[in-house]
RNA sequence: GCGGGCGUGAUGGAAUGGUAGACAUACCAGACUUAAAAUCUGUUGGGCCUUGUGCCCGUGUGGGUUCGAGUCCCACCGCCCGCACCA
């Protein structure tokens, strides 16, 4: 009898496959089409365990859908744009190109050992030049529907990485990638009009039903719907052209109590009066350089300059109220300045505290309540609250009934008007680096802004620059930035910017449906393909590329290059989580941390016997050097293993924790699958208790389609190790066990490909397992003769009963009670009420 | 502060309102072996005694609904995630 031997076993089945075409995927009318993503990677050159686990998920489901009768699309590519590879340019020399390249061979190397069922026809990169020239493509077609525009705007500028970023990027006031204190600067940048579809973006959401709640929500409070009331305050002795100043509010129900007006630092009004007053330039300068940390937000003090401006309460006579400069109001909220009611809002109550502002409620918790308040009254606009100071008199209102009633109060007196607000801002997509995608348009002194012609597309990048000095090559790329107008033919310089990298993956997805088209897509496969059923990533993602893509279908299908059908283009959404892992640490010589590799430590020792402390699992990171290499586990104990592990321990949803003895384990239980068919294949002859495996093996096929079907991947492992079990004890006879081990393997094909495939060989089997039908469950398998009880006595189980399965509720119920041990526990005492569940359980009551 | 999620053995985790702890790890014991590894078998939530098909306790804490609650409801405690001077 020979040995389980994965490296020999996988190689041969995938050169199989390979051969076969097994996995090529072509449009078909005589099957449903299933369409699996995962998200693509950033080629870094290594993949990790993240990269396993996620598209051995992927996997899991497109093989369990070829099996089920599905036509399967299941494509693979390189997000291969990005700063990373121009980093590594200026390190270590080289070109971003050729770095690029190299990693994305070097990476599709360690990933094809994997086995994964991926048409690799239609492998692509963004960076191939008929990709990004598709790009442009579609960059020129939505600059001619109004879908991107030009503006001068103030940006984030990333200081390290020279570039601007998008407001998305820029988190806790830092850059993304870099870290660095994001400053701000007035560029002329291009930008997507993605605010244009702030309300379909936010009402869609709603019928992404198979999105988890958490990504939707995460959607939902970044668009940030509010609805208020803008209306401007005439002012008294304010500068020319600040006659009026207008502010928004969602709580038009608090304008009786408003106190002062408060303008932020970056208000036009603001900056003119700088000019003029040193101390003023002197307090705005202060307020922009506030820490944009979450703590020195939290403890930030409440700021204000009084201009000395006065402006008139638009709706009580001869009241004025003073107009302040604060530092807490942004400019780029509503319209950069607010009205102060002290009484209803926590930070106007601090600061009119401290500037000695008068605080006025307009309604109170309870009609009979004081009129002093020791901290602002903000209850939720749901809340049935006294007004004392409403728009419909004094009365008890919930907030939300009177802000309606504020609003009509106010537009019936022409005060303002009702407004919508959403905190989403258009999407700003210039890039000051090389390697990006070109903005394929050209500046000409005569015709300004020109677009390319589409039949000079790709316009590729150069590849003769240099990275000795920051900022963009394409700048100093005399060669490349001159050419003619498109328009007049006259001598004009390209745009040198290029494209956020998150445009390449805004619509990836669907060039797979038709990766080699002469346009960016075409429209037979993409209605065929599209959308995708089910997508695969990270959590991480849950903002940025997945609000941008589904702003690019809805521009797609503009453009006439999507279908309607497909302005959502992700149909089921699942977020996997991480892979974790332990981290080894000792005290070096200078008293700081060292951390150690997995594979250098052993029983929590390094090879000299000194002992390592433990620090709890965390993301697997080269610096904390708790990062186990997939190649070395895959070429140690196979793919086959790798993938089981990865789905075994943990729900797909979670983190899973990758352990030297969880992997082991994973290679050991195959290892017994295998030997157990091997020795299945030389059974003969018949046995006993047929039909308790063949219900053992239904009762599975159940379960684990089930598991698969709801990604419970990790129950559905576990319930064909418990058949495993049952197997491996059973006395059945040839026939049946043949019959439970094709079936163990063909459950098990979709975790482990080359471990089902090969038993399938060795059994003889027809064609291969990847190819063959999901089994299916016989119902009337699954019923049994008999059926045990427990007997619970006032919601206590007290003892088991064994009847036959179609016993009538009457019988059962003198059965519990004739049982000894209920006889025992009832002591004498008479039954109230008996509840019988049949097939479930008995609970009787006294 | 706002929004969301989660608390189950030594560990990762199972449980359509119906026998809590499936399955796996770890530990312990046994078989095989000169020995170890590998392999196989078995035990393992806590406590109690009268060792039984026994009793009591047990899913963060306290209450509630129900014949029956890990699961549903209310309050609290703890942890995690997202957003945030958003008017």
């Amino acid at each position: 009898m020979s040995r389980y031997t994965p490296t020999e076993i996988e190689a041969r089945w995938q050169e199989v496959w390979n051969r076969d075409e097994v996995f090529k995927a072509v449009r078909s009318a005589d099957k449903p089409k299933y369409y699996v993503l995962e998200m693509f990677p950033y080629p870094s050159g290594r993949i990790h365990m993240g990269h396993v686990r996620n598209y051995t998920m992927g996997d899991v489901v497109a093989r369990y859908k070829l099996a089920t009768g599905h036509n399967v699309l299941h494509p693979m590519g390189w997000d291969a744009f990005g700063m990373p590879a121009e980093n590594a340019a200026m390190a270590i020399g080289g070109h971003p190109k050729d770095w690029t390249y190299g990693n994305i061979k070097d990476m599709r190397d360690q990933m094809k050992p994997l086995g994964l069922s991926i048409d690799w026809s239609r492998e692509f990169a963004t960076c191939d030049p008929e990709y990004y020239g598709q790009q442009q493509s579609l960059f020129l077609d939505f600059l001619e529907a109004g879908l991107v525009y030009r503006k001068n705007a103030v940006v984030n500028w990333d200081p390290v990485d020279m570039t601007v970023l998008a407001n998305e990027q820029v988190e806790n006031g830092r850059g993304w990638r870099s870290g660095a204190v994001v400053e701000r600067r007035e560029l002329t940048q291009w930008f997507f009009k993605i605010s244009d579809h702030s309300e379909e973006l936010l009402e869609a959401l709603d019928n992404l039903e198979n999105w988890p709640a958490k990504v939707r929500l995460m959607q939902e409070n970044w668009i940030g719907k509010s609805r208020g009331l803008q209306f401007s305050f005439s002012t008294i002795d304010a500068p020319e052209g600040h006659e009026q100043i207008e502010v928004y509010t969602t709580r038009p129900d608090t304008l009786m109590g408003a106190s002062f007006v408060g303008i932020s630092p970056d208000h036009p009004l603001a900056k003119l009066l700088e000019s003029d007053s040193p101390e003023i330039a002197a307090f705005c300068a202060e307020c922009r350089k506030g820490g944009t940390t979450e703590e020195a937000i939290e403890t930030a003090e409440k700021l204000g300059f009084d201009t000395g401006i006065r402006v008139t309460h638009p709706l009580i006579d001869d009241t004025e109220l003073p107009v302040y400069i604060a530092n807490f109001i942004l400019m780029d909220y509503g319209t950069g300045a607010i009205f102060g009611c002290p009484a209803h809002d926590q930070r106007d109550f601090e600061f009119a505290t401290k500037y000695g502002l008068p605080i006025i409620s307009t309604f109170l918790p309870a009609s009979d309540a004081p009129e002093t308040l020791s901290e602002a009254f903000v209850p939720t606009k749901s809340e049935q609250v006294f007004y004392n100071r409403g728009f419909a008199g004094a009365q008890q209102q919930t907030g939300a009934e009177a802000i309606d009633a504020a609003v009509d109060h106010c537009e019936s007196n022409g005060i303002g008007q009702g407004v919508t607000k959403y905190r989403l801002r258009d999407w700003g997509l210039s890039r000051q680096r090389y390697w990006g995608c070109p903005i394929p348009v050209v500046h000409c002194d005569s015709c300004g802004v020109v677009p390319e012609k589409k039949e000079n597309l790709p316009i590729e990048l150069p590849y003769d620059v240099s990275f000795d000095v920051p900022g963009n090559p394409l700048n100093r790329h005399t060669a490349w930035r001159e050419t003619t107008c498109p328009a007049c033919g006259k001598p004009a310089l390209r745009e040198t910017d290029t494209m956020d990298t998150f445009v390449d993956s805004s619509w990836y997805f669907a060039r797979f449906t038709a990766p080699e088209a002469e346009t960016p897509t075409n429209m037979a496969d993409a209605s065929y393909w599209m959308n995708v059923d089910q997508y695969i990533g990270g959590i991480e993602h849950a903002i940025l590329h997945l609000l941008y893509s589904r702003f690019f279908a809805r521009a797609m299908q503009i453009t006439g290059h999507l279908p309607e059908s497909a302005v959502e283009p992700f149909d089921a959404l699942f977020t996997q989580g991480m892979v974790t892992h332990e981290i080894y640490q000792t005290t070096g010589d200078n008293g700081r941390p060292v951390y150690h590799l997995p594979e250098d430590v052993s029983d929590g020792k390094l090879a000299d016997g000194t002992a390592v402390d433990i620090i709890p699992s965390a993301k697997m990171s080269k610096s904390k050097k708790n990062v186990v290499d997939p190649v070395n586990i895959i070429s140690a104990f196979g793919a086959d293993t790798a993938r089981w592990f990865v789905l075994s321990d943990s729900p797909p949803e979670r983190d899973v924790e990758w352990t030297a003895s969880g992997a082991e384990a994973a290679y050991k239980h195959l290892g017994r699958v295998w030997t157990m068919s091997e020795k299945i294949a030389e059974m003969s002859g018949t046995g006993q208790n047929d039909a308790e495996l063949l219900r053992a093996m239904h009762v599975t096929i159940r379960d684990v389609t089930l598991g698969v079907e709801s990604f419970g991947f990790n129950a559905a492992i576990a319930k064909l190790y418990a058949f495993t079990a049952v197997l491996h004890k059973s006395k059945a006879g040839a026939e049946a066990q043949k019959q439970a081990i094709l079936t163990l393997a063909k459950l098990m094909s979709p975790m482990t490909p080359h471990l089902a495939e090969d038993i399938w060989a060795r059994h003889g089997q027809e064609g291969l397992i990847t190819s063959s039908p999901w089994p299916v469950v016989d119902e009337a398998m699954l019923v049994s003769d008999t059926v045990t009880l427990p007997i619970q006595v006032n919601g206590k189980r007290r003892a088991e009963i064994t009847v036959p399965a179609e016993m009538s509720k009457e019988d059962v119920e003198k059965t519990a009670l004739a049982d000894a041990a209920v006889i025992r526990t009832l002591d004498g005492a008479i039954p109230k009420k008996i509840i019988v569940v049949p097939g479930r359980i008995v609970n009787v009551v006294i």
